[in-house]
This record gives C-alpha cells, sequence and structure tokens, in this order.
DNA sequence: GTGAATAGTTGACAACGTCAATTAGTATCC
DNA sequence: GGATACTAATTGACGTTGTCAACTATTCAC
C-alpha cells in the first residue's frame, strides 16, 4: 500500500505504463517538452495579451532588423497566412505596426513601435521566469548543453 | 552575387534576420524541432494510414502492458476525450481492440491486434528512419545527450 | 514587353486543445 | 445496506492551429 498507483484500475497487477519504446523517441520527448514550457509560456503571457506565437513574433520585431512578414513565415515555420493574422492582432494591439518596403511595395516590413518595445521588454522577463519553472530539473550546464544541441538540429 | 539572399527582398541592405533573443530561447527551440521532427514523422507514418498521435497510441498499445485509456491520456497528456478519438480510428482501422477490464467494468483496456502489432513494428522503423533525417547534424553521442536532457525534463 | 515568380491576403477545411455535461460503474462512510 | 462521493469513458461545443488553394499587386527575367 505504499504506492499511489493501488487506488487507479490498470491492467497486470496494478502495473504502471513504462512507456515502451516512447521514452527513447527524441521526437515523442521533444513533444512532450514543448507542450510543458507552452503551458508555461502561455500563462506567462497572458497578463500582457500575448499568445505564445505573438510573442515570438514580436521578439523578431524588436529585433535588430525589421523583419518582413516573409522573413517571419520562414524563421517561425509560419504558412505566410498565420503571419497575416498574428501581424493583425499586434497591430490591433499597437505593438507593431506595417511600413513599406524602400524598394519593392509588395513587401510589408514590420516594426515595433514604442509600446511593442516596452512590452516586450517585460515579456521577455516573464518568459525567462516560466523557463525557469519548466527547465528547473537541468544545471545550468545541462542547460546550456541542451540549447545547443538543439540549435545544432533546429538550423 | 554569391550570396542566395540576394534575390529576396529583406530590409537593410539585404541582411538576414538574426532570431534575436530567440535563438538561445529554449522553448522556441523545441516548438521548432518539434515542427521539424513531427513533419517527417508524418510524412513516413502517412503510408500506414497512422498520424503522429495515432502512432503514439499504438506504440503504448504493443508494449508489454496494455493500458487503460485512462493510462494513455495520462502518459500522452491528452484529454481523455482526444483519446476516445484516437482509438475509435485505431479500432476502425483493425490495430487495437477495447477489452475489458476484469474487476472494473467502467475501464477499458486497449490491445493490440495481430495486424496492430505487425503494423507497428513496420512504422517504428519508418519513424526511425525518419528520426535519422531529423537529427542528421547530431553525432550518435550528442543523440543520446539529448535524450537524457529531455527526459529530465519530460518527467 | 510578355511571362514567370514573389509578397501578402482571403477563405475553406481538417486537426488539435479545452471544457462542460452525461452515463455507468466503484468506493466510502455512516 | 444505502446515500454519497469519486472515477472511466463518452459526447458535444467552441476556439485555435495547421494546411492548402486561389487571388491581387508587384517585381524579375528574357
Amino acid at each position: 500500500m505504499t504506492d499511489a498507483t493501488a487506488t487507479r484500475p490498470s491492467i497486470a497487477g496494478e502495473q504502471r505504463i513504462d512507456g515502451s519504446d516512447l521514452l527513447g523517441d527524441v521526437e515523442f520527448l521533444v513533444a512532450r517538452v514543448r507542450a510543458i514550457g507552452s503551458g508555461h509560456a502561455r500563462e506567462a503571457l497572458a497578463p500582457f495579451g500575448l499568445r505564445v506565437r505573438a510573442y515570438a513574433v514580436l521578439s523578431l520585431a524588436c529585433g535588430s532588423v525589421s523583419p518582413t512578414q516573409r522573413d517571419i513565415a520562414d524563421f517561425l515555420q509560419l504558412d505566410p497566412s498565420q503571419v497575416v493574422a498574428v501581424i493583425d492582432s499586434l497591430e490591433a494591439s499597437g505593438f507593431v505596426r506595417r511600413a513599406q518596403h524602400p524598394r519593392d511595395r509588395r513587401v510589408n516590413i514590420v516594426e515595433a513601435t514604442e509600446q511593442g518595445l516596452a512590452t516586450y521588454a517585460e515579456a521577455r522577463e516573464a518568459v525567462s521566469r516560466a523557463r525557469d519553472r519548466s527547465l528547473g530539473s537541468l544545471s545550468a550546464e545541462e542547460r546550456e548543453t541542451l540549447t545547443s544541441l538543439l540549435l545544432k538540429v533546429a538550423f
């Protein structure tokens, strides 16, 4: 009776699931870690009226080079139509604006407004704290290692 | 003209996006890696009539202990109603069946059929090859490290 | 200048996530 | 042993996300 599983009806003598092959499956683990992390990030961003997706776009808009919508779609691996929706909402919130490209009238450049920059600075802190919660089981060195390995896979 | 970016209209003298803070953001990287990985997995699983989600459930059903639907929901972090839908489709395909729990008639035990086991064995290989593509930039040792770090975060 | 390609936009549709309510069965507590 | 609380599975609703095709305006290439 020392086992918390005793009250739940599983099969074969109250034996728990073992995850079989999935526990060694990087893709499964990545999906699970993402679910955990984006859940925390979502909570952290809610007070700012931002979702995870919009935060990522705002982050790009706040970078040193204002991106085009196409840049954003490529970088975030989004369909261009999704970028439209996110920027519509960010623009409605007053965080970014669409500006003309100097030499190509097809192109929109997404610039952060003052308000967008200020909000991003705060949101960034909140996300950072959320990250600390998600990665609490890792040492600083492990975090570093994880980041660099993911970076290799991601690009 | 040696630069492939020269044909695409970006801002500030054809300078590319630098990703700003996102490149050091574990959550962003995880999301991106997941998108890449599940894309490959989806392609690999399509010939079997399986989606990524259904493959994960089938994997559990093919494990040493047949799970209950509740076990599956907990392990995959799904709402119980989503499990219903996935098992409905797996059952319609003849890959699993719902069996009675010996001591609790509320509970369904999800068992793989012969066909389910056979299909899983093949699908597993296909997923493994897809994984090799996704993780091609990592050495075997790095893959091992990545897996164990993700495991620490995931559970 | 004509034809091919690209940026952004709109709309449609399936898949996914979340939540509330229902039904059937089991456990608890008096 | 009977009322009460809890749990497993299911259904249905609703908003979000992912994917795709089509369209317009503009630029590029020959």
